[in-house]
DNA sequence: TCATCAAATCAAATATTGTCAATATGATCT
DNA sequence: AGATCATATTGACAATATTTGATTTGATGA
């Protein structure tokens, strides 16, 4: 079982990795199918594959298939679940200190 | 030289470990000399002094030496531009799409 | 049904991270 | 100076993450 921090290292995955974060910045532009993006990263059809895995679980990537293709989206629901907790992670919380 | 990638990738290796999100979290009551932190995470000296680089590296951690002791606490202005480079990276763009 | 295409999965190879023990550094105190 | 404490650094090793190539799956259309 994970722990609550475990849950969350899930979330921020998905921005410490180079690859993934220029998988983002396509997104960025708006729905895509993910062979255009492998053609556009110097990486093959598995290892995007892995990366798109790690952002759908994430939250931040929405995915939907569409016959044989899969077509990637930046969520918007699950991008200010990633923006919440981190104000909420980095935000002064006096009873956090009962931990120590 | 690093990639504009890899510099974002480091402000987001602060939140994508277990232990460094405890870190944080206990950051979250105050400052605490590191000493405390590591009586309180099962990692050795070492160990902490390993992820106290990466958050402080990250911008999201300040540390400040007093004697021998080091202290840390959340960056406020770390923080807010962790913030706010994730507010970018997750909100659509339409001049993204040019790279496709 | 068969051929084809996009994507997922698997196993193996490689690369990167994280941990530990030992040692070094640097400040403090006697 | 010498002892002691907190922390940083190093090198070896363990644990994870990523990449690659091969294979599988699942949808499509001839």
């Amino acid at each position: 079982m994970d722990t609550v921090y475990q849950k969350q290292t899930k979330v921020y995955r998905a921005f410490c990795d180079e690859k993934r974060l220029r998988i983002l910045h396509m997104l960025r532009g708006g729905e895509k199918c993910a062979c255009k993006l492998s053609e556009n990263l110097d990486i093959g059809q598995s290892a995007l594959s892995y990366h798109m895995k790690i952002l759908v679980e994430s939250g931040v990537v929405d995915s939907r298939q569409e016959g044989k293709w899969t077509h990637c989206k930046i969520s918007e629901q699950g991008s200010l679940y990633a923006l919440k907790l981190l104000k909420e992670i980095t935000t002064p919380d006096k009873s956090a200190s009962a931990l120590i």
